[in-house]
DNA sequence: AAGTAATAGAGAAATTTTTCTTTAATAAAA
DNA sequence: TTTTATTAAAGAAAAATTTCTCTATTACTT
């Protein structure tokens, strides 16, 4: 009877998840200048259903005009309110190899409402260097400069087997939310928020609908 | 009337989505010489419920022992199988930036049964290198090659704005599948597979979860 | 040898998510 | 001005997914 990582969520993952697609498909919008725009459209564009569209929208304060859509401003303020992206968040990121390298680099983290504090790391050869203007220090370093900086966020991206070792230490840092990279699970508190994104999932999804594919054919 | 990506999926993506944990936990267990496993420990690494785990496992064909478990060595055996993780399958990946650059440097992605044969990328700079051993092009070479090499999966790690771009040149290659880095959603024929991977979600989900705490105290 | 506890597995129930249906509004066309 | 078509929105229905319940099995303990 135990509760696996309670959901007491109004909206629905499945709706927040969609919802980072809508708002950069307004933003596009925006920029070509386009005033309004359907839950019609933004299916299209998504490949899902319009009813969907609508009712993901109707969990934010945004309401539609009927035979015009929404106003694609409104879409964009009100979504990136609702998403937490319009107010800056502080990160660590643990692992400045190749993948830590490209989050440093994406400046997309940066739009929406990430900034990465610093980069640590134990490989001597990547230490003191500087990735995209973000310093990487020995992890022993400034161990308690996370509370001073106010980072809420630590982001794994060590080799698997580390893992655990980091989040510990994050743990420890006193960080709200751990954004794992790695395949590997880990251990935390049952207040800190752990998000895992690992890449093998979307692989083992592409291969099988290839062979479900073949299978049908 | 439209049906939006048809499934006629026997296995729920969610379960193909949780496999290569399941895996990649098996494949830990056989390091350390481990012999069974059972569901509940599964679950509790994975933070799960066991029936979630045993169901998900009914998928395949693997029997577990009662008061005993599953048999690693036959997860790990069985799962790569059943994942498409055994046979290798060829993929190019177009966009050798950071993120590119990130995926050619994951030997997991090795491990996993995807090769990733040649990288293209318009960058003068980058063209000519070779990343972990695999030579970036010019996007406008051996675009015939794709077909003789047999590479069904194409990688897009393009900026957003050429992802639409980058995805018709793939479907012209004659690719199977495409795995879309990108925030940008594209247009191709519906015999093709997409699959979208996308960071922003993810950050969305953490968010979401960090100011749901926030409420709740 | 008997009892206990842990487990797989099947099926039912509950929950969550998506899709369908209906209604009302209104812009555009006739 | 009237008609038609498009849309948002609310609620119902359907579908998908997770969790619960029960049974049978069997390793381990007493």
């Amino acid at each position: 009877m135990v509760q696996y990582s309670k959901k007491i969520q109004a909206v629905p993952e499945p709706t927040i998840r969609r919802m980072p697609s809508y708002l950069a498909f307004a933003e596009g919008l925006m920029r070509k200048g386009q005033q309004f725009v359907s839950s019609t459209q933004i299916a299209n564009y998504m490949n899902i259903d319009p009813t969907q569209v609508t009712k993901d929208l109707s969990y934010t304060k945004i309401v539609g005009k009927t035979r015009v859509g929404y106003e694609v401003k409104a879409i964009v303020e009100v979504l990136s309110d609702f998403l937490g992206f319009s107010v800056m968040d502080n990160a660590f990121l643990v692992g400045a190899g190749s993948l830590g390298s490209a989050l440093l680099h994406d400046s997309g983290l940066n739009h929406f409402g990430l900034k990465i504090e610093a980069a640590f790391d134990i490989n001597p050869s990547t230490i003191g260097r500087k990735i995209n203007d973000v310093e990487v220090f020995h992890i022993d370093q400034f161990r308690d400069l996370a509370q001073e900086l106010n980072v809420i966020m630590g982001i794994i991206t060590v080799p698997a087997e580390n893992a655990q070792t980091v989040a510990d230490l994050m743990v420890a840092w006193g960080i709200k939310a751990i954004w794992n990279f790695t395949p590997a699970r880990i251990k935390v508190p049952d207040d800190i928020i752990v998000q895992n994104t690992t890449l093998y999932s979307n692989l083992a999804i592409i291969f099988n609908k290839l062979h479900q594919e073949k299978r049908e054919e």
